[in-house]
DNA sequence: AGCCAGGGTCTGC
DNA sequence: GCAGACCATGGC
């Protein structure tokens, strides 16, 4: 991986195990859309980003060297070393499929209160209407980016406001678990910031104080929002898919990695193979 | 038209 | 602890 800045742009070379499509497509977030063939716009910790991808090169359009390095690098996770990691989960035969499926698959490290608010949107809904729904809450409550787009709106923001003020979203019953989780955030009930750091355990507790927050919810929050990749959270794919792939449990090679190994897998069985969740559900 | 969606809460066993 | 109704909305 090589970086350089070429005018207002930061392309990077030579980048291995990284496609910007299937990262940004697989539901792990809901604020970019593409604008052209692998080209993509979209808006997270309070910057805007058009960012392309051709080969093994990736250019950040209209950025600056301190946004790339005080929040994009890391928001792509570029200093994974996921090579290591995909060694680590060829140990398991239909882990080495899902891998191969989608060799460039990462996981992103998103604002943690960004991950919460989307994936509480998530919950009994479709990945096309959450983000509709998270476009809307930004451009209706975020503030509005130099570069376009509108930013997440605040806990702060949200906290004053009440399920009337949301109605626009079209969150449906979300709304109210949106405003529980903005207050709670907001006074300080709920830390966000110590995500990074508490026995997992305890900081899925600390989210499930949230209303509309179980263990599902607070795992995405963890992983795609703290980078707890010990985390792994189970959706209605992710059972079907367990239980058909996987039905003596997640194989020990990846326990370590449970969090990226889910997102090669989810992404495996959405779009990989169809059918590959019927042929084990048969049975029951 | 009807089923389902990156679930959680509440109630009743 | 576990099952089932219910929750709002819209994509397909």
């Amino acid at each position: 991986m090589e970086i350089q800045v070429s005018g207002k742009d930061i392309v990077i070379t030579h980048l291995q195990d990284f496609c910007l499509r299937d990262i940004l497509c697989c539901g792990q977030c809901f604020v970019f859309r593409e604008l052209a063939p692998d080209t993509f716009f979209g808006t997270a910790g309070g910057r805007a980003l058009t960012v392309s991808q051709s080969g093994d090169t990736l250019t950040l359009h209209n950025t600056t060297p301190t946004d790339f390095e005080g929040f994009w690098r890391g928001y792509f996770d570029l200093d994974r070393d996921y090579a290591a990691v995909k060694r680590a989960l060829c140990c398991d035969e239909t882990l080495r499929l899902a891998v191969a499926y989608a060799p460039g698959m990462r996981v992103l490290r998103q604002p943690p209160w960004e991950a919460l608010c989307s994936f509480i949107l998530s919950q009994n809904n479709n990945i096309k209407r959450i983000q509709g729904i998270v476009e809307r809450l930004c451009e209706t409550f975020g503030e509005a980016l130099p570069g376009g787009g509108y930013g997440f709106p605040t806990p702060q923001t949200l906290a004053s406001l009440t399920v009337e003020d949301l109605a626009p979203l079209r969150a449906g019953f979300r709304a109210k678990y949106i405003l529980d989780a903005a207050q709670k955030v907001a006074s300080g009930e709920v830390n966000l910031n110590e995500l990074y750091t508490l026995d997992i355990d305890d900081a899925r507790r600390s989210l499930m104080r949230i209303k509309g927050v179980g263990i599902k919810v607070a795992d995405c929050a963890l992983l795609y929002g703290a980078s707890r990749v010990e985390a792994f959270p189970l959706d209605v794919w992710m059972k079907r898919a367990m239980a058909s792939l996987f039905p003596k449990g997640l194989p020990d090679c990846a326990v370590p990695y449970a969090g990226l190994a889910q997102q090669y897998i989810f992404h495996y069985i959405r779009c990989g193979v169809k059918g590959a969740c019927e042929v084990g559900a048969e049975g029951k």
